[in-house]
DNA sequence: GTCTATATGTGGATAGAC
DNA sequence: GTCTATCCACATATAGAC
């Protein structure tokens, strides 16, 4: 997990994602934090939960960030970049779109399940909403958020495109099925954690099925 | 929307979905806190809220519903049976899977649809868990719902069976498969809302998708 | 940097008038 | 059957000691 959060820096006045040495602090937090959420849902954690899964006290978490929301707003930066991150890459390398989509699909696949925690939070925050609870950096900081989830499925629309362009692909309404295939993927929080097949031959026939379907 | 309920009545000490003249006014309730829960997040959205969208006060929510957490359920449990009323018809009907399939995802992204409130609150609930807040008789409730999800996969993984026995589908895990698609289908709840295409041509570029994938 | 108070606000739920 | 008034629990956030 070695994304700098550096630009993120959103938050000049005092708000929700300082950088510095306060860095291993705030990742620790962080990921109590992603653990607790998911197990009890953001709104069923309390402070005092996310601090016992530290062995800590509250105290500990509002030294590093000034709110639940703040804590919830990072995780979703982090995770963002994160994912962008990883599946960028193979968006954009040479090859055949093909070969790129299905490669875009199993590495989503496959960090879902290796930063399960993570990324069920910020994908359960799509049905929920971003908690903006008003302040200017706040609104900032979910702004950005809402950017990275753009660029993200842009990242598959464009592929796809290529795919039609280049006649590998049928003709699609292209963000339908980016859609449909997002849908598919980040479906697998619900159950990745549950499953006893290894995550690479799930991540394998994943992106088979997306790419070549179901009928023989 | 004529799906009874009378069968769901696990509350005879006096719980979550009692049956009888009320029915009309709970409909009223039901409906008014899924737009609620669907604007603001179930957390989000207070009873006054719920209120507020039904042009009345809190007593009237709680003359029909004894808790927050009894409308929840009532979401779901009348959510969970109109999408098994409305789909699993197309499952068992005689002819080749391919095309009980086709039909079966039109069905649920049209329902979708139609009901987006209603599915909205009940799809995003599933990342958030069940608000199992423990009495006996919600928790039996909580139960009923928790059977007829698994129903509802089931119904798709028997079909793909089918038709992986027919010939008619490659030879795929059938679990992994209905999951993907199941996915694919409840994200539209997210984006339906958005979207300017018919959803008549959205449901049926859906199927097609899920069925024949992208590659030409 | 981490702790133990504690202030404060909010929201679910109830009682009882109309 | 619907309203108003109120109780009470709980969680966020702060203040300030160590």
């Amino acid at each position: 997990m070695a994304v700098s959060r550096t630009d993120v820096a959103a938050d000049a006045e005092g708000g929700v994602a300082r950088v510095g040495p306060k860095e291993a602090g705030r990742r620790e937090v962080l990921t109590a934090a992603a653990r607790a959420f998911r197990a009890n849902g953001v709104e069923g954690t309390t402070i005092d939960d996310i601090a016992d899964e530290l062995g800590a006290t509250k105290g500990r978490v509002y030294h590093y960030y000034r709110s639940k929301n703040a804590v919830l707003l990072d995780i979703h930066v982090s995770a963002m970049e994160l994912v962008l991150a990883e599946v960028s890459p193979a968006a954009t390398t040479p090859g055949p779109a093909r070969s790129r989509l299905a490669d875009m699909v199993r590495r989503t696949v496959t960090l879902n399940d290796r930063e399960l925690d993570l990324l069920y939070v910020v994908i359960s925050a799509l049905f929920n909403g971003l908690p903006m609870s008003g302040r200017p950096p706040e609104r900032a900081v979910a702004d950005r958020v809402r950017e990275l989830r753009r660029e993200f499925e842009d990242l598959f629309v464009s592929v796809i495109d290529d795919g039609i362009r280049s006649g590998e692909f049928r003709n699609v309404d292209s963000r339908l099925v980016a859609r449909a295939l997002l849908g598919s993927m980040q479906w697998t929080v619900l159950w990745l954690g549950s499953t006893d097949r290894p995550i690479t031959e799930v991540a394998a026939e994943m992106a088979d099925y997306l790419l070549t379907g179901l009928v023989r």
